[in-house]
DNA sequence: CGGTATCCAAACCGATACTG
DNA sequence: CAGTATCGGTTTGGATACCG
């Protein structure tokens, strides 16, 4: 596989999207990221920021308190990732509408046994 | 799911990105793509071009001629579409010696016992 | 050539239970 | 609070065989 395909791989990920979103507006911390994104277990909570942070796009800063407390922050090139990211998904939600005609047009033309133009 | 999801899914999937660089450079036919990009299986390809054509991303061109022939091209959405996730692929390729440091200190990290700072 | 249909293995992911 | 371990259902995707 290409090696970019792994980045973008996380990087588009079901919640690495919502994570990268969360955390560029504000670091954080475990429990307030899965109240914010909501529907996301802790099981893949977890795994997303891991593979985030072994990546190198967040920041994990664990305080050696009782409770514990972890805070979540997006480094430079998670930064600069999310921007990209977030971007992307700007302009896919401003196609939304053009994409929605596509299908029904698509839907209809198969729908339709034969004939017509 | 957010609407915006199910078209970042199939802009960002595995061979979608192929898909769309593919045809980023020019028109090309079924086998064509196949061969060019390479590792795909006829099942994946036919269904990654169905999700884009259905979503108005490609256009497909059947010729009713003997053997069959069939072109697909990008539509103006398609094309903004493949420019955007393009440029983000380029940039996630700079930025490989990045993660890959990254997962180097991670993994030293990870494995050692502990102490060190 | 350009697909579709079927089968099967692997990966993904959520729910649950448990730990430090 | 912030996770890990395990299990099982769902989905994904490749190989193969076949059709128009």
């Amino acid at each position: 596989m290409c090696p970019s395909r792994l980045i973008l791989e996380h990087v588009t990920s079901r919640w690495g999207v919502l994570v990268l979103a969360a955390l560029l507006e504000r670091s954080h911390r475990f429990s307030e990221l899965r109240r914010r994104i909501g529907g996301v277990s802790e099981k893949m909570l977890a795994q997303t920021l891991q593979t985030l942070e072994r990546d190198g796009f967040v920041h994990r800063d664990a305080k050696p308190v009782i409770p514990p407390r972890v805070d979540y922050t997006l480094t430079g090139l998670g930064r600069e990732a999310a921007e990209q990211v977030w971007a992307l998904a700007r302009w896919t939600e401003r196609q939304v509408p053009e994409v929605a005609a596509a299908r029904a047009a698509y839907d209809e033309e198969k729908a339709r046994p034969a004939a017509t133009a």
